[in-house]
RNA sequence: GCAGGCGUGGCCGAGCGGUCAAAGGCAGCAGACUGUAAAUCUGCCGGGCUAAGCCCUACGGUGGUUCGAAUCCAUCCGCCUGCACCA
């Protein structure tokens, strides 16, 4: 087994906050003595499990933890899901039905299990604890936390200094998800950076109820393709983790050279010490950043859906954007022949223009290939008949091979 | 409850009787450029029609006024902001 220190290199990558990197290592140390594995929890929502390249920057330290033996519960709010974590902004969530939680976990399972071991998962459900709780209970909880603690948090402050509603179930949340680490005996909480007064409160909690409090780790927020804002399916500047893995591959390859460094720190396993090696072999001219991006591409693409199919997604990235060629699989369009249509109404048909309008624009703007060339008449005629057929191409990267049947 | 305001194209937002298919921005699409699906530049960006034009649909819903309404009036729906109330 490797040394202590040498876990700790691992563990601490890309990590923004650490309470405390000691305690840390102690608890290391002394597990590994132990002969035992640290139990490290992560809570997700429950109502929006469409995972993407944002969430696994979590989800990949909680495999580092699992690569080190170590347990990892990833734990499912379903019972927190009720109140929504406080943002401010309004809208109290809808309750989501047991149906609904259990389908939302499985979708969870499937996309977590590209990078988490099962054997070493456990998957857990918030409300086991937090459901059993009796009235009396939620006083004698609630009593172990200060107000003046819950407004520490920037969200609430702001809140209460602009004269905005707290709803008063809102400071619950914190708590609930403390007590939340107190069930599990935590001995590690990671979560993102937006996460961090929520696990700070659940090592207070820990320590007033007479446990060891845990160690809370926070991860960035990934940036999201536009390098800009953080990653979200609402900006659209995501990488889905089901997204298939031509999208994948080339989402990844459209992102700046700036920001690829630090998509390769958080989205792959590959050591700092590496990591400083390729940025300085690009800084002095010894590998292009492209070639340095292309395999970038291919280490996430080939997490999420195997070696053969990234590198199938990157094939078709060299030959559809790289050498504007037609890709080996063209979409295959059947059409009833007939005499000599427009050309505009086939686009249509074959679903690569929207309206009749649509694509004589694509037309007239020479966005339009028949067979390779340039057509832009928007008024061309082409024939129809039965057993002929052409490639028709829409601007760089959209195929389809027109045939006409009787 | 009282007073005032708002609702415009995928989104934000201007327009306040005709010249409005509706400024501007964002997003999107196409073209150029590029190692790139980045950046930048150019063009397009409701729909139908072989069209410098005509027609249809569209500015929350309905009904009016007017030769003519996104623009005025009535009403309904939805939202917001003050003030009041909160036994």
């Amino acid at each position: 087994m490797k040394s202590v220190s040498e876990h700790m290199d691992l563990l601490l990558k890309g990590c923004v906050d650490v309470v405390r990197p000691e305690d840390l290592e102690a608890r290391l140390v002394k597990a590994q003595k132990e002969g035992r594995g640290l139990v490290v929890k992560v809570g997700f929502d429950p109502s929006a499990p469409d995972l993407h390249l944002g969430h696994t920057v979590v989800i990949r330290k909680m495999r580092h933890f699992q690569m080190l033996g170590h347990t990892v519960v990833f734990l499912i709010g379903d019972f927190t899901g009720m109140i929504g974590d406080p943002t401010g902004k309004k809208a109290t969530r809808p309750q989501l039905t047991r149906e609904q939680v259990l389908a939302n976990a499985e979708t969870y399972k499937r996309q977590i299990f590209k990078l988490l071991d099962p054997k070493a998962t456990v998957v857990d459900f918030n409300s086991r604890w937090l459901g059993a709780l009796t009235s009396e209970d939620w006083i004698r909880l609630t009593a172990k936390v200060t107000v003046a603690q819950m407004l520490e948090r920037d969200d609430f402050a702001k809140r209460l200094a602009a004269g905005q509603p707290i709803a008063l179930h809102e400071l619950l949340y914190p708590v609930a998800q403390a007590y939340d680490s107190v069930a599990l005996k935590a001995d590690v909480e990671l979560g993102g950076t937006d996460q961090l007064f929520n696990l700070l409160v659940g090592r207070d909690l820990m320590e007033k109820m007479g446990l060891l409090p845990q160690i809370v780790m926070t991860l960035p927020l990934l940036p999201g393709l536009d390098g800009v804002e953080k990653m979200s399916k609402s900006l659209g500047n995501y990488v889905a983790v089901e997204d298939p893995p031509e999208d994948m591959f080339g989402k990844l390859m459209s992102i700046s050279d700036d920001l690829m460094w630090l998509y390769w720190e958080l989205l792959t396993d590959t050591p700092a010490s590496e990591l400083a090696a390729m940025k300085n072999d690009v800084a002095q001219g010894r590998r292009h950043p492209m070639e340095v991006k292309f395999a970038l591409a291919r280490s996430i693409t080939r997490d999420f859906h195997g070696e053969e199919a990234a590198r199938r997604a990157e094939e078709h990235f060299r030959t559809v954007h790289q050498r504007r060629e037609v890709p080996e699989e063209v979409q295959e369009v059947t059409l009833p022949a007939s005499g000599p249509q427009l050309l505009a109404k086939l686009l249509v048909a074959a679903g690569l223009a929207p309206s009749n309008a649509e694509a004589r624009r694509l037309m007239t703007q020479g966005g339009v290939r028949v067979d390779g060339a340039v057509v832009s008449d928007p008024y061309v005629q082409v024939s129809c008949q039965p057993g002929s057929g052409f490639l028709l191409q829409v601007g760089k990267r959209r195929f389809a091979r027109i045939r006409f049947v009787a």
